[in-house]
DNA sequence: GGATATTGATCAGTATGCTGACTATCAGTA
DNA sequence: TACTGATAGTCAGCATACTGATCAATATCC
């Protein structure tokens, strides 16, 4: 019988659970408590000024009711805002604060260090490897989410 | 600047993030509601009967907290019985319901096509290599989240 | 044998993710 | 302009995951 180990969903869960505690555990060491998806709201409101939160949630692929609660949580911290939009009332603006700006310049070094020691099993040549075929999968099935990553619209 | 999309840890969690979406999605297509963790829960206890939770956490690398309520669901629908064990009275040994093993029976081709479709941007070799390439990762980093990887003990 | 340590299970609390519903607003059209 | 449909955000509810604590029972050590 098949090992439930061996199955591709499977591993995809457990890549993921060992890549969370990583991100998790170099952060905690570097002094700060922010999550994955904290930090990459974060990283892409800094690089996308002002944007809205539907938006944010389609650069990063995540559900629009799952980036609610991120916000909370990165507006609760002081290190991003909410404002609401001039041009539509129904959106809300999204910006980094000087706070949000510090903490992201001094995680970095832990967010890189993550990336390499969860992929420390494998040499830089597999490593690349797998970020190809996981890149390429995961293009094949974007649309299969509720949350796919949408590219900025014109 | 790196883009955030191109971090492993990113990858990981949309390939789960997919990979979950397309096994609910062929579930569901066959008429069964059940999750792939319960999936994995219930595979694995029809695989080792009798065993205990935190044997069935080790063998599937789930936290300990997190199988309870895995159990109460397999158990409320039906799939799985909870027994006190003989011998260890703190212990549950849990086995799998006749009704559970139907399941596993019939819902067995769509797990299986879900595996195929979360894989289908990828040729044959490709999905083999990214199976390999993950499998290597993860025993790499078995031991840095909080739910390892078990085998069967003596 | 009795103190101590460990272990199996559960619980409270927090953070993703999702489904489905709802409000407010906007956009397009008859 | 009034109607219709789509969109931005939120909420309630459910299912993983995790941290840290607790309780009961077992193991270990002196």
């Amino acid at each position: 019988m098949k090992d439930n180990n061996d199955m591709p969903g499977h591993l995809a869960r457990r890549f993921q659970q060992i890549a969370v505690a990583v991100f998790l555990g170099e952060v905690a060491d570097a002094g700060f408590d922010l999550t994955p998806v904290q930090y990459a709201a974060l990283a892409t409101i800094k690089a996308n000024p002002g944007l809205d939160q539907v938006t944010l949630a389609g650069l990063i692929a995540y559900d629009r009711t799952t980036i609610t609660g991120v916000i909370d949580r990165l507006v609760q911290k002081g290190l991003a805002e909410r404002r609401a939009s001039s041009r539509d009332r129904r959106a809300r603006e999204l910006e980094i604060t000087e706070e949000g700006r510090r903490t992201l310049r001094k995680i970095t070094p832990a967010v890189e260090s993550a990336q390499r020691v969860m992929l420390r099993g494998l040499s830089a040549k597999e490593g690349e490897e797998l970020m190809r075929l996981l890149r390429k999968a995961i293009a094949a099935g974007n649309e299969l989410s509720r949350a796919p990553l949408r590219g900025v619209q014109a």
